[in-house]
DNA sequence: CGGGCCTTTGACTGGTTTCAACTTCTGTGG
DNA sequence: CCACAGAAGTTGAAACCAGTCAAAGGCCCG
């Protein structure tokens, strides 16, 4: 299953089987069930979460009492508060397991001790940042540019697995609609 | 004025006086004027700019014919469309001067190249995306948190130089609303 | 089989846009 | 240095997209 984990970093740059050995023991696998929290809004931001199996959402509670997901991260994703990680703060957002999932995760101190040891490793994640950041100005762009209507039939032609595997709420949740809406907007056109 | 992109890089890597001389030979430095287009949309995305002195914008234009802002850009800040730079294609962004603009601009191979013979700047280039994808995760936060006259104030306590440089309907154009709009918000409390 | 969560439906509300007209600012040429 | 044209900002009325609230129906899982 690490596997997965050393042919992704192989994706972006070039590493050996022995170095990924060693880079292995900076890590800790974690299992966590469907809906349990792995980092809570306000706690110190302290840990990197890369999913080997499973989804897992990043969200934060509004002033109505609304969860509103920020991201999904599924298989080979990467996942955490980045900015207040990288300054060692409290979390605005909780991330939370959306299925049965299986994650590496790394600390803060680890990650530094990690790429002062193998600097092989900020390309690796100079690629997965930039991809990342690239990703999330197109969610902007798709978040101004689509109605509610639109924003819903694109995702959904997009990611039609997606919507296998997150129950409804959720979906309206990121897309940044109340389910009641959502549920009108799906019997409107029913295709 | 390039000693201040040094700086920036020292920021977050170390380099030589030496190495820099080196590496300012992988860029080209470029003024434009106020309303200079630097990329179209529908044109190969083909350029990553630094912004020396000055402010860039990236937007697009949505089928109402509005602009709609996606990023700023100010002194010391990385620009382009990052998914369509990082693919070799067209970008679905345009990118504008906002004022009298200095920036170094580099070309995808130039960047490839030098990447490869400084690997150094990795790191420094993970920390830029590192740092700009938490930046894009709070917008998407502010975006979904905020009504639109909580987004202007927050805006305009928190980025107040922001407001003088930048005239409203681009003000507007950011944070998504209609210049109309912010206009009505503005008579509303003024304070 | 039952309880709670998820989804659906419908009526009402309101934040925001749209459109159009008017006013103010800005910069460029005479 | 002034005049004027175009750009930017303001104002108000009408329309609408999407949210809120409440209640009923469906479905999963113990």
């Amino acid at each position: 299953m690490l596997n997965q984990f050393f042919n992704h970093i192989n994706k972006f740059t070039e590493i050996s089987e022995e170095e990924f050995t060693e880079i292995g023991t900076y890590f800790e696998v974690r299992k966590y069930g469907k809906k349990v929290v792995l980092m809570e809004a306000g706690s110190l931001c302290n840990t990197h979460y890369f999913v080997l199996k499973g989804c897992l959402q990043m969200y934060f509670t509004n002033e109505k009492g609304a969860e509103q997901t920020l991201q999904f991260a599924l298989e080979n994703w990467w996942l955490t508060d980045n900015l207040a990680f990288r300054q060692q703060r409290k979390s605005d957002f909780c991330i939370q397991a959306v299925e049965n999932s299986k994650v590496l995760s790394i600390d803060f101190k680890n990650q530094e001790l990690l790429l002062e040891k193998f600097p092989k490793l900020e390309k690796y994640f100079r690629n997965v940042f930039e991809k990342a950041y690239g990703a999330a100005q197109m969610r902007v762009k798709y978040i101004f540019d689509y109605s509610k209507e639109e924003m819903y039939f694109t995702f959904r032609d997009q990611y039609p697995e997606f919507i296998q595997r997150v129950p409804q709420y959720l979906i309206a949740s990121f897309l940044g609609l109340t389910p009641e809406y959502l549920s009108e907007i799906k019997s409107k056109r029913l295709s």
